[in-house]
DNA sequence: CAAGTTTACTTCAAAATTTGAAGTAAGTTA
DNA sequence: TAACTTACTTCAAATTTTGAAGTAAACTTG
């Protein structure tokens, strides 16, 4: 039954908190024909990756405000992530690159712009001078504790008890498979 | 225990299939000085996000391939995610926002190019002139249709038992969770 | 060991996307 | 009916992303 319905999508049930099928119609419009009557809905392919890009937007402007009220104003949001990439460890691009999935022009640029803000050191690593290595300066290390102190407050309001413990953590594995199997996609096909 | 944790992040267990807390150096050095040994990291409001935007990056040039792959040159994947939100119904231009969290001026140009393609019909709406109805034209229901048939090869894929399909309604309701509390912090601050 | 190849990154210009301020036109309210 | 609000559009500027070259160091192979 199950089996059959996977050309369609993903038949889950609901529903986590304040979340109620209604609020989704062009999902609920999908459950036809098949037998559940309430709280089934089916979760596409896309579905997933629509709300991935909602809540990536959602974020984006989120970290953008905290970033207006610390009054940091030489580097955006983009750039911020990277730094949280990075976080307490000296890396190379490369790594950097594979961390966030980045292309390497890119990185590249934003790089700059965070060297040029004080924000990271490069220096050319010994063993191999093609390799930078990259890490943070006292002030790129302040600009993340800033925000990780902003987003305690967001931690705590996710995780209220340990359902939302678990559910967070499944939410963070099932996106890194999300993650693998769309990567592997691009790269071999599927 | 566990709430002493929270201001740091969330306490989790792993492992769902491949995933395995080496590939991820930045959040095991986040464990330290807590008891559990092996197999608990803690996922941070940060590394959710961090996670999100890979995947949506992984998702865009995913779809950007399949694209290519159908021959479709007139409009990005920015644009097809605006197609597969309007999905089969007919909808204004608020509505469309509310679905995707846009930005009314991002919207309207989205739907430009996508009106010079050939993809949706705007309707000034009859009761209220002001407000446009959207809705998919034939080529515009094409495209989508055959962007949902490449992706039922990555449902199969995703969601191959029970365990799978409970996983990822978690995840779709963690994220709607996530959706929701990012979006009221932004709006009314946390 | 010289020539060619690969790796690791950078640069630059162009394209795509997003924002924000200003505009228009229709509806609503006092 | 004047003022205000709503629903959107337009445009210019900023930001982000891509892609094609480019550079220099490291490997590899005859």
């Amino acid at each position: 039954m199950i089996q059959k319905l996977l050309h369609e999508g993903v038949e889950v049930e609901t529903s986590i908190d304040g979340y109620d099928a209604a609020n989704f119609p062009e999902i609920t419009a999908e459950k036809q024909g098949h037998r559940h009557p309430v709280h089934t809905v089916v979760v596409t392919h896309f579905e997933l990756a629509r709300m991935i890009e909602r809540v990536n937007r959602r974020f984006a402007s989120l970290l953008r405000t905290e970033m207006t009220k610390l009054g940091v104003e030489d580097v955006g949001p983009a750039q911020a992530m990277v730094l949280l990439a990075i976080g307490d460890v000296e890396l190379s691009v490369g790594e950097l690159l594979d961390r966030g999935h980045y292309v390497g022009s890119n990185i590249s640029y934003y790089l700059k712009q965070l060297a040029d803000g004080g924000y990271i050191d490069r220096v050319a690593s010994q063993r191999d001078k093609r390799s930078a290595r990259i890490r943070l300066t006292e002030r790129g290390e302040q600009l993340c504790a800033n925000l990780r102190d902003a987003g305690g407050a967001y931690n705590r309001v996710l995780a209220r008890d340990d359902d939302d413990l678990r559910n967070l953590e499944i939410a963070f594995q099932t996106l890194h498979r999300l993650e693998l199997v769309w990567g592997n996609a691009a790269r071999y096909g599927i």
